[in-house]
DNA sequence: CAATGTATCAACACACTGTCGAGTCCGTCA
DNA sequence: TGACGGACTCGACAGTGTGTTGATACATTG
């Protein structure tokens, strides 16, 4: 480890450059965005908004920040990467319990979003109108898609899960469907799987879709 | 079934009130929004945009309609109104062939929300910062759900399809799937399955969670 | 031919975003 | 020590969008 700056991965969308004091200023934007989001959707916040709550002015904020839309996608960011650790280790007993090994996976990807209910609505709006937000949760879903196909694959070739369309095609459904169900479920949509029974859900359609051969 | 239809008593959305000649430019604005619809996303079209696209100004936009959202609300409901057309018919023929009866239910969205890409992107961008937005596609996503369950329940109970979860759960679950799959698909967005595999892709999903036993 | 309702728009009042430039504060080093 | 420069701050401005108001046409139609 060099003895320099905690050597921040994050990417270049924070701080114009410096990497001064301020830096407390920076988080406080950032939890800023983060408490006023569970209070209310990201168009009724504004820079003014978040700001204040970091005890500066708004063109203060600019230095911080490029926009209101820099500050979610680092949220983004981070909550993503939280996500992405479970994902590695869920998959190793599937020859022993498919079913549990794929609930594994599924699990870390409901817990990490579950518990930024805020963040993941606020990236939902967001994804429309911004590129970058599109490019990011692409890459996520990207592979999640990549890892089921190759597991699909994988549990036909041993003979266990049945033949059917390709595998990435199937994977990309059943993806979809998950993305669509949490964001519902968390988000407090109407109609949506309750917390206690989504994972299950999914779950199930999963390993049907999977193992189960086709009827007819 | 009750197969109770949404009653579509035009919504009081469109002009303030009467009914006078001003017709035409009512109609104007709403092609004009789904012209430029086809070209940009909804954010970066401005009421200017609509007012100008209809050869009036501004502020006799709002004679017509009083949000750049009302117009777009109108316009979906148009096209869920078509969509559900088809809806009926295809539920008949379930017990000779249930692969195909869904795949016919399917395809009538498919083809009314097919056929107006820019609309539906635009709806599901208004859908998080529009209440009445995300009402009118609830509505529909209900009578989907509703349909779907009784069908899978009278399928168990005839034995067809196999036991499992409570059947509006596993609805919801799929019909969430069909919506974010078609999303995907028809706004060109990535990953997302081919137009030509979509239907199939999803059918096998369906059939395969509903008549298939769970493996593991 | 008034009177009533339809239709239109210039001008306004706001809200928000992003930028510019003039500052302050503070550590460094000549 | 003192001036130089980079980190940081904010008042004021410019731009773009929304929605409203009030004055004004233009019909009918009673």
């Amino acid at each position: 480890m060099s003895t320099s700056v905690p050597t921040r991965e994050a990417p270049a969308r924070g701080r114009r450059s410096t990497r001064a004091s301020g830096d407390e200023r920076e988080r406080a934007i950032l939890t800023t965005a983060e408490k006023l989001l569970e209070e209310r959707p990201l168009s009724e916040i504004s820079v003014e908004d978040l700001a204040k709550g970091a005890g500066i002015s708004r063109p203060s904020f600019y230095f911080y920040f490029p926009s209101k839309d820099a500050v979610l996608l680092t949220l983004v960011d981070r909550m993503v990467e939280e996500a992405a650790v479970g994902r590695e280790e869920a998959l190793a007993g599937l020859a022993d319990d498919p079913r549990s090994a794929w609930r594994q996976g599924l699990q870390s990807y409901f817990e990490a979003f579950g518990s930024r209910r805020g963040v993941i609505r606020a990236a939902a709006e967001l994804r429309p109108t911004n590129a970058e937000a599109r490019g990011l949760w692409t890459q996520v879903m990207e592979t999640w898609i990549a890892d089921a196909s190759v597991i699909i694959e994988a549990e036909r070739a041993r003979g266990a899960a049945a033949p059917g369309r390709p595998a990435r095609e199937l994977a990309i459904a059943l993806v979809q469907m998950n993305e669509r169900a949490l964001f519902a479920t968390f988000s407090g949509e109407e109609p949506a799987l309750s917390e206690e029974t989504v994972l299950d859900v999914l779950v199930d359609v999963w390993v049907r879709a999977i193992y189960g051969a086709a009827a007819d």
